[in-house]
DNA sequence: GTCTATACAACGATAGAC
DNA sequence: GTCTATCGTTGTATAGAC
């Protein structure tokens, strides 16, 4: 017998499942009350604002997002598994869920106020992206990790874009080959200065 | 001695320099107005709506976007480089503009409707990205143009978005360098089958 | 074509009761 | 903690005059 969750568990549920499938701004409050089944005085209580909101659906976001990663990245049995591990965890992430692209780059193409809650919840997928890849880049790359980790970040965020714009298609398919890649160049130009 | 520009004209102007560096919903009309130091009668007299504004905004921007692009086309000596061109157009574009990442992703990020003129201008841009990617491919990759044009289209993808999450920075450089080695991989497998 | 003044709607947030 | 009812602001768009 599962209880109902609560007021703030059915906000946060309703803000992530269409926050970033049909836009925050584009939504309004009332479609989350509505979605939620919650008043807008108890909405207030928890959150205090609509951007409150955001961040706290964020912030459970990344943890989610982490975990599933995470799970990928100890389930890879090599050390080019596990880089490459980003897209497999990309792929599965977005199973049954609706986000359009992403929901941090989707909050920060919305936002523009740059040091806010908001802004600071953005900001922390960007440096879980960063620093994980770095630490993934490095048993591949040595002194380089840090090209290849910028090389993967940028095709994983135009795997991301990719879905945005809708072109082109397969984009995970196409980001892992281009990652590979990338990978494999390093790898080969890793035996000494030519 | 240069007349002042019409009311329409200022318009655009500050549509594009505003628009796509505050974000388009988080810009008020009035704020256009003032820049342009036009009226509100003025300018739904010249345009009807705030989006037929952004609409025309876009439409302005594909064909800038497009001379620039195709003078660097022009510009460079082999398939290779007119290939790579598109990045050094895109360094050349952003130059003097204060566009956050790319006008057209930014306005498909913010807007949800599917069926608009809004949304029209952005598949404009992807119907140009797309057709002129797979031509300018063609005569590296052959039969396989369709494959190197997708993994361009998504690195270039992702050096936009790269300029939305601030990270990885020369974005522009590390994109460059991911279409280049895309290109080696499919000139070297391009000589038959394996 | 362009202006000033204003109507009208949407939205975020709060008051006060239970 | 939660509700109903409502406030105040912002933002798009229009009316009517010049």
């Amino acid at each position: 017998m599962s209880a109902r969750p609560s007021a703030r568990d059915r906000l946060l549920d309703a803000a992530e499942s269409v926050l970033f499938s049909d836009g925050i701004r584009a939504t309004p409050v009332d479609e989350l009350l509505r979605q939620a089944d919650v008043s807008p005085a108890t909405m207030y209580a928890h959150f205090g604002s609509k951007d409150a909101l955001v961040a706290q659906a964020l912030r459970r976001r990344l943890g989610s997002w982490r975990e599933v990663w995470d799970a990928h990245v100890l389930a890879a049995s090599d050390d080019v598994s596990r880089l490459l591990a980003l897209f497999d965890a990309l792929a599965a992430y977005r199973e049954g869920r609706t986000t359009r692209w992403c929901a941090f780059l989707a909050t920060a193409a919305e936002h523009t106020a740059q040091e806010d809650e908001v802004a600071d919840a953005v900001a922390s997928d960007t440096a879980l992206l960063t620093e994980r890849l770095l630490h993934l880049a490095r048993p591949l790359a040595g002194a380089r990790a840090q090209e290849l980790a910028d090389e993967i970040l940028l095709v994983y965020n135009g795997t991301l874009a990719s879905f945005l714009r809708g072109a082109p298609t397969s984009a995970v398919a196409i980001g892992r080959r281009l990652a590979e890649s990338a990978i494999q160049t390093h790898l080969s130009g890793a035996g000494g200065r030519p």
